[in-house]
DNA sequence: ACAATATATATCCTCTAAGGATATATGTCA
DNA sequence: TGACATATATCCTTAGAGGATATATATTGT
C-alpha cells in the first residue's frame, strides 16, 4: 500500500486514493492533450508514488469518454505516431467541481484526523 | 464513488479513501475495544459516508491481528454476548505512525491540487 | 541501410479487497 | 414469548488495480 515496503507486505489493508480521474481532468481543463502526454503531466500532482502503467490511462480515457466526460480526435500530423487529442466536456468541468468538492471534505478530516493523533496523551491505550 | 448519486452511477472510477485501518487504530489507541463499539466510534472521524458493513470491520480486525498489529481476548463478563476486546500493540502503533506521515503527504498534495483548481483561468482548455 | 530506442495507443489477465448479504447466538424489554 | 438490540462471523460476487504484453510509427546513431 502506502507504507514503506518492508511492512508493506504484510499490511494489504487500505489502498493509496490516486486520484486519477480528477488529475486527467484537471489536465484537460489547463489544456487538451494526449495519453501519452497526460501521463506525464499528472505525476506533477503528487498523488501517484510509482510510474503510472499507461494501460491504466487509457483505460480510463475511453471510459471517461464513454461516461461523456471527454472527447477525443485523431491527430495525424504532428512527429512521431499519430495521437489520440482529448479534450475535457461541460459534463467533465462538473465532475471536477464535484471532485473538488469531496477533496476539500477529505483534506479537512485528514487534517482533523492528524491534530487528534498529535494530541493524543503520551500514556494511552487505557482501559 | 463519491459524488452525488446521479452522477456517480456513470462513473465508477476512484473510490473514497476510506482509512478504515488508521481508524480502527486510533481508536484502539485511544482505549481498548471490541468490534462492535469501534464501529460506532470510528463514525467519528469522518472517512466513512455511509454506514460501514460490521463484516468489513471484522474482517479488518481479524487480518490486522494475524499482522500483529493488535491482540484480543473474549470478555464473558458485563451484558449482552460475548466480546472481543481488541487493543493495540506497540507494532500497531507503529504502523499508525507510518499511516500519519502518508496522510500528511496525501492532505498537502490534496491542498495544492485544490489551490491549482481554484487558479485555474476563467477561460480554459485552449489549445 | 539497419538496429536500437522513443513515442504512442491498446488489449488482456489475474488477484485482491470492497461491498453486501446472511447466519448465529445472547441478552433485554414490553 | 415475541420482538428487538447487541455482538461476532462467514460467504459470495464484482469492480478495479496492477501489471504484462502487443502493435505500430518516428527518430537517432553507426
Amino acid at each position: 500500500m502506502v507504507l514503506k515496503k518492508a511492512k508493506s507486505q504484510r499490511l494489504s489493508q487500505g489502498k493509496p486514493e490516486r486520484y486519477i480521474q480528477p488529475s486527467i481532468l484537471m489536465s484537460l481543463y489547463v489544456a487538451t492533450s494526449y495519453g501519452y502526454e497526460i501521463i506525464k503531466r499528472i505525476q506533477d500532482y503528487g498523488f501517484l508514488e510509482k510510474k503510472v502503467p499507461p494501460g491504466m490511462i487509457y483505460r480510463h480515457l475511453r471510459q471517461m469518454e464513454d461516461a461523456g466526460l471527454v472527447t477525443s480526435e485523431w491527430k495525424i500530423e504532428g512527429s512521431g505516431p499519430a495521437k489520440r487529442i482529448y479534450a475535457i466536456t461541460a459534463e467533465g468541468k462538473e465532475i471536477l467541481a464535484m471532485w473538488i468538492y469531496y477533496m476539500e471534505g477529505q483534506a479537512e478530516n485528514l487534517k482533523n484526523f492528524i491534530n487528534r493523533y498529535h494530541n493524543l496523551p503520551k500514556t494511552p491505550n487505557g482501559k
